[in-house]
Formats: structure tokens, sequence, C-alpha cells
DNA sequence: CAGTGGTCTAGACCACGCT
DNA sequence: GCGTGGTCTAGACCACTGT
């Protein structure tokens, strides 16, 4: 085997971690990108000179983290945030009544390249010069403003984002197509807050309306945080749904 | 192997899969209890009549649904609920500031056996002369009375349950000691409510104080649908948190 | 030390999708 | 028909645990 080769335990992980370390890395680069196909598990097993049943453990895992998908006859890809799955991965407001034949859209209301205050500083631990971008949107679900959406990231990854004029519906597809950057993990943080002034008159809703906010910290594939977001909801008619031991 | 003996295709499920259906069975019919060690992988494979990598690859995918834990050396145990992992996989609130130091406490109000309402029976598919028991606690997080609950349990399952005077913190512990249930999935239904004259009352919160409401739909290994359960958190010091595509 | 789960390999055969 | 992933087997060896 190739990747023992050299010295007995350097770092000492199982040969499919490394495997899948290897393929991670490789997607970052850039090597193989969303949607392409990788090579087979046998082709996979020569290039990195193990067994082709230790490919397949790395493959899997992989697929289980949602970072591959796999088609019995065809072959392994890279997932691309614009798979339905994907997009409920990450999306997880529902309209009461359970319909989903229409996707949420987005209403662009602003973006900007902004010094950002001591909190969003702290939280990407960015020097005191650098600049982060900030969207505001509003998202409609069957038609109803429902969601006002804040969205930070370190303009330093998203180099001439703020000159958009317009961005899609689906921003993690457009991260992954325009800079490379998949978002693999986030942490949501719920909480009860109270409308105010500017949640009033973009949502559309009296004082002392309950919103639902949600406080996202999201990473890429290789683990840096790209995104910050707030979004307060208006949960009236949705309400965001958790699955707990769901496969 | 005996599993596929008799025809050839009566079901036609992977043999690994029809183990961990057979597992899982037993675990219901309390043959194997929370708690308790499992066969060898070898003695199981032996037992089932398939090889020892089928075995295996069967209990591995129990461990990732939470039904089993091994340890190296030792064995493969049914999980149980006392678990740290397990109570945190199904109690999502925490502390603003981190603190995991002490666990919740809970304080029993009142446990009744009543006739549901339509909605409750509904939620059950229950006939109309059934009884449900509920069950009304607080939770606090560092002293504050910071949730309120409403726990409807189908009676026939919890016999007896609402003549307990005491009800440990843990209640999905105590439903696995003292029913055999283990609630395996939940689906958590979030909301952003105000406070209505109870919760004023309980939890000590003014009129339009804004409320985090979590809405738990729970089911057992088998599938049955077990607990319905309403929470309403005063989120000033606490949060709800949900982790995406974390392993 | 014996016994358990964890890793790795090698090979056979099946099921599926494309063309 | 061919190439892909999916299942199943068998066996070797390693790493950890408890006695």
């Amino acid at each position: 085997m190739t990747l023992n080769s050299s010295k007995p335990a350097p770092t000492f992980k199982p040969l499919y971690q490394q495997v899948q370390q290897l393929i991670t890395e490789r997607i970052v680069e850039g090597v193989w990108k969303p949607g392409e196909v990788l090579p087979s598990e046998f082709q996979l097993a020569d290039l990195l000179g193990v067994s082709q049943g230790t490919v397949r453990k790395a493959l899997n895992a992989l697929t289980e983290e949602n970072v591959l998908y796999r088609r019995q006859g065809v072959g392994t890809f890279v997932s691309e945030h614009t798979l339905q799955k994907m997009l409920f991965h990450f999306f997880h407001f529902k309209s009461d009544d359970g319909d989903v034949s229409e996707l949420p859209s987005a209403q662009l209301i602003d973006t900007q390249l902004i010094t950002p205050n001591e909190e969003i500083r702290h939280i990407f631990e960015l020097p005191e010069t650098e600049q982060v971008i900030e969207i505001h949107r509003i998202r409609s679900i069957k038609g109803n403003a429902s969601i006002r959406e804040l969205i930070y990231l370190p303009a330093r990854y998203f180099v001439d984002l703020d000159k958009e004029a317009k961005l899609p519906h689906s921003l993690y597809h457009y991260y992954q197509q325009h800079f490379n950057i998949t978002v693999h993990k986030a942490t949501d943080c719920l909480k009860a807050v109270l409308a105010n002034k500017d949640d009033q008159a973009v949502l559309k809703v009296p004082a002392g309306q309950p919103l639902l906010e949600v406080t996202r910290t999201a990473r890429s594939l290789d683990g840096r945080l790209v995104e910050y977001r707030i979004s307060r909801a208006n949960s009236q008619d949705i309400h965001y749904l958790v699955e707990l031991n769901q496969r």
C-alpha cells in the first residue's frame, strides 16, 4: 500500500479515513467539481494503492455525510446544492399545511460591503480592518413574506459578491458554483423574540408579534466558517421542522 | 443460509437488512434488554446462518441509528436512554452561556388520566372511548423555571403511569425501564408564540412574552406513536440547538 | 492471556443503467 | 453486453479490554 509506505505511523489513522480525507481534499481543491463523476472504485483503488473494499468504505462514509452520492450502475458523483435532498437538508422551514408544491422564493433588499461590528468580527475571528458582505433579503412561502434574512460573509472568501445586483434563490448553490465553497455543516440556534421596527416594516406584522429567530453558523467542506445568518420568521403559517434520528 | 432457505424471494431484502430487522424485533420483544450485551459477531453469524461480515454490517447500521453501541474488546450492547449521547439526542435546549455542568431538573405539577380532545385523539388515531395520560411539569435550567411541558401518552401503552406520584427527570429512560418502550425517532415542530395566562403563571413571565413552542411526536423502536409533547420555553437565557450534518 | 470489535484484503456474484 | 455500484463471503491481522 502506497499511503502507508514511507513511515509506519506518522499520523496513524485507518486507511479508509485517509482515503476519505484525500478525496475530500481533492474536492476542496476543485479537482473533482460538484456534479462530476469520480473514477470507479477499482480505478481509485489502483490509484491509491489500496483494495477496492477500502475505497468503498471511504466512499460510503462520504455518501453518508452528503459529500457524494452514488447511483448503482452509473457511478459516484460529487454532491451539488441543487439536489432536492441537499436543499431541504439546510432549509427547515415548512408551510403548516405541508404543501411543498412550490419552492420558497427570495427577494433581495440590499447587499453591501461593511466593516463589521464587534460581534460579527469576533464570530469570524477577523482582524479589525477586514470587511464582510451583508445581504438582506426576504423569503416568501406560498406568497407570504414570512422570513427576513440577514446574511454575513467574509469578504475575502466571496470576492465581489456584493457587486451582484441579483442573487439566486439558493445561495448555497451559488457559493458552490462561483466560489467553490460547499456549505457542509451548520449549527442553528433558535429563540423566540419580538418583532423590532424593521421586522414590522419588512414582514408587515404589528408590534408585539413573536418571531422565530434562527441564528446559523455554517462551515465549508474544509471546516472554515463561511457564513453567519440571522433569520427572523413570522411563524403564523410556517414552522421550523427537526427530524431526530431519521435516516 | 437459513434466512433465505424456504423461498427464493418472498420479501427479497438484502440479508443484512433482514438481520437488522430480526435483531430489532428481539429487542422490542425484550429478549435483549437495554444495557445488556448481545452475542458476539461470530455467535450471531452461526445462530442466523450468515457470515460474520453480514452480521457486522447489520450491527453497524443499528449502531448508526443509536439502537446499539459497541465497545472494542468488550462487546455490543443495547442502548439505554441514560447514556449522555442519548440524553442530548432528544434534548436540544441549552443554556446560552454553554454551561452544561448541571443537568436540567424537572418539577412535576400534575398527572391525570383524561379523555382526550379531538386534536389529541386524531394524532394518536384513537377510538372515541380511549383515554390518554396528561403530564404537566416544569423544567429548570440553572435554577430558572424555563420550560413548561405538557406530555400526552396513550393510556394503553403506559398502564397505571398516571398513578405515580413521582416521575424521574429522564422520562424516556423511565418508559424504557417500566414499559419496555424505547423512544427511537421524533419530529420537533417549532414556532414562536405569546405566553398565555397559564404560561405567565407557571414560568413567571409578563403578558406579551414571546415563547419558543416545540411540538414533538415521538415513535418507539417498532414505529408506534407513543408520545405527543408540547414544550413552551422562555428563551431569554436558553436556546434550542440544531446541528446539521454533524457526526 | 483469551475474547471482543476494528481494519484490510480478495474474490464471487447480483442488480442496475446505459447504449 | 459492459461497466457500475451493491451484497455476501472468508480469512488474516490489529487494537483494545478485562482477568
